[in-house]
DNA sequence: TAGATAGGTTGGGACTATATACCTTTGTAG
DNA sequence: CTACAAAGGTATATAGTCCCAACCTATCTA
């Protein structure tokens, strides 16, 4: 029976991951050219899942500097997760001083910046990280309609809110390291604003990975004042609710932003 | 002590989710307006994301009815999961008959059918099932990027390879099981020749939903045929590679799509 | 100062995923 | 025709994540 169990042994056909490397280089099967077309999965955790919803509620706009997320036990609740997921999702905004606790009556998890959001979205995101070439490719074909869709669709009152989003960039003109947060957050309420669920989505993801990316790139003051510009000009072009202005405002909006980036406008064919 | 213990058990202090409901109905509290604005989040299992992962792998084309997938512990240590998350996923797929599993040297995962992959896709997703409206909206935006992008980096080759999925589909006029299956690999097909890893995976996604939607739609003879011809002409225009023929064609096709689902063209302003 | 409203902490139980090992079937080369 | 190797099939121990429930502590306010 002993000799049964190192004979077993001796042969490696168990599941050991690491398989033997190198050996007989020569026969590479041709079947195989089919596993170069997978990546690895990746799994996100409940609670990383979390800081990627209240980032995106804060950048959003839903939230401001000084403002007060809901009580724990209400807001695990409203997102279907245990006290102890959104505590840990709270602890990690505590780290990047996104936001600071107060324990007691009045407390709770207050906003203090969304300068650091990048920061955050950043440590989520382990997977593959998709040029910024495709980012824009994808962006300037969406993000016109989206505009499209919220000039037919967003209420005068919604139209109104943007605008004071435009305003508070205006503002932040001299301190300039919440900018890219706020140049996003504006974008993402177009997408919001297109009222649909597809194009709004798309909008968040495509400024949360943009976001990251740009957080390594130097702003000067010029860059901002001209961000500035092409916001109010989108803005006017949203509230005139004509086809032609919105499409020539993107275009020149987005154009400059591929200017920046890549060093020239993206071409279509 | 004991009183002690009475008294909190008392007060309703403790972290029961289900909370009085509808007990002092006056003063709603204006502060929790905000709570309105998030959902429940959903975590997807390993297993069921690399059911996902395979369903794009064979629905892409890069497997046929007959082919055979890789070996258990090569395809696992691929993705990056254990062998028995592989083999869970594996299994669901064999429930649906889109594969079967044979034992022994020449043995593996064999691909029966592609037909009922919407019913496996339909089986994963619990999320939000976006309106087909809102979907339609935004391949609008897309497609045509990326059959733009496709038609400008393309090989010749790539290009042939995707005529023989408008072949495949001209086969199966008769045969209209596979019918939706073969038209979303075309589109998804078109994504990834865009070269563009984003767009690539908004055209995946995007036909993921539309599948589990569409499948349920009726389908005669006559939108089959309609269908052939439009992909026929899609595949016409983006060999031409002229910018004006694409979109036209594009415009037509999409068109016709959304008469289909929605009885009438969309309109962006 | 008592009570209510918050956040802070802990422990147990369920589920999922991983790693490792071993078994069984089957084709094929010697 | 037999031994081996290549596959799938099965089993078990371990670790991580999440959920639930209960309880503790700080703070405001009436």
């Amino acid at each position: 029976m002993a000799e049964k169990v190192d004979k077993r042994r001796a042969t490696p056909v168990d599941d050991r991951v690491d398989g033997p490397k190198q050996q007989s280089g020569a026969a590479a099967q041709p079947a195989d050219r089919h596993l170069s077309q997978f990546r690895p999965i990746r799994l996100k955790t409940a609670s990383d899942e979390v800081v990627a919803v209240l980032a995106d509620a804060i950048r959003g706009g839903l939230y401001q500097a000084g403002d007060i997320l809901p009580a724990e036990r209400d807001l695990a609740q409203k997102l279907g997760v245990s006290r102890t997921v959104l505590r840990e999702a709270i602890a990690s905004l505590r780290r990047a001083d996104v936001v600071s606790v107060r324990r007691g009556v009045g407390g709770g998890a207050v906003i203090q910046s969304v300068a650091n959001l990048p920061a955050v979205l950043a440590a989520l995101r382990t997977e593959s990280r998709d040029s910024l070439r495709s980012l824009l490719e994808a962006r300037r074909s969406v993000e016109p309609a989206a505009a499209l869709l919220a000039a037919k669709r967003a209420s005068v009152e919604e139209l109104v809110g943007l605008e004071r989003l435009v305003t508070l960039l205006e503002d932040h003109l001299v301190a300039p390291e919440e900018f890219f947060e706020l140049d996003a957050r504006f974008h993402v309420a177009i997408g919001e604003l297109s009222k649909n669920s597809v194009v709004a989505e798309f909008q968040r993801e495509t400024f949360n990975r943009i976001s990251v990316i740009r957080a390594e790139y130097p702003v000067g003051r010029v860059d901002r004042e001209r961000a500035v510009v092409n916001q109010q000009e989108t803005m006017a072009a949203l509230k005139s609710r004509r086809r032609a202005r919105i499409m020539a405002s993107l275009d020149n909006h987005l154009g400059a932003v591929e200017e920046y980036f890549l060093g020239e406008r993206l071409r279509f064919l």
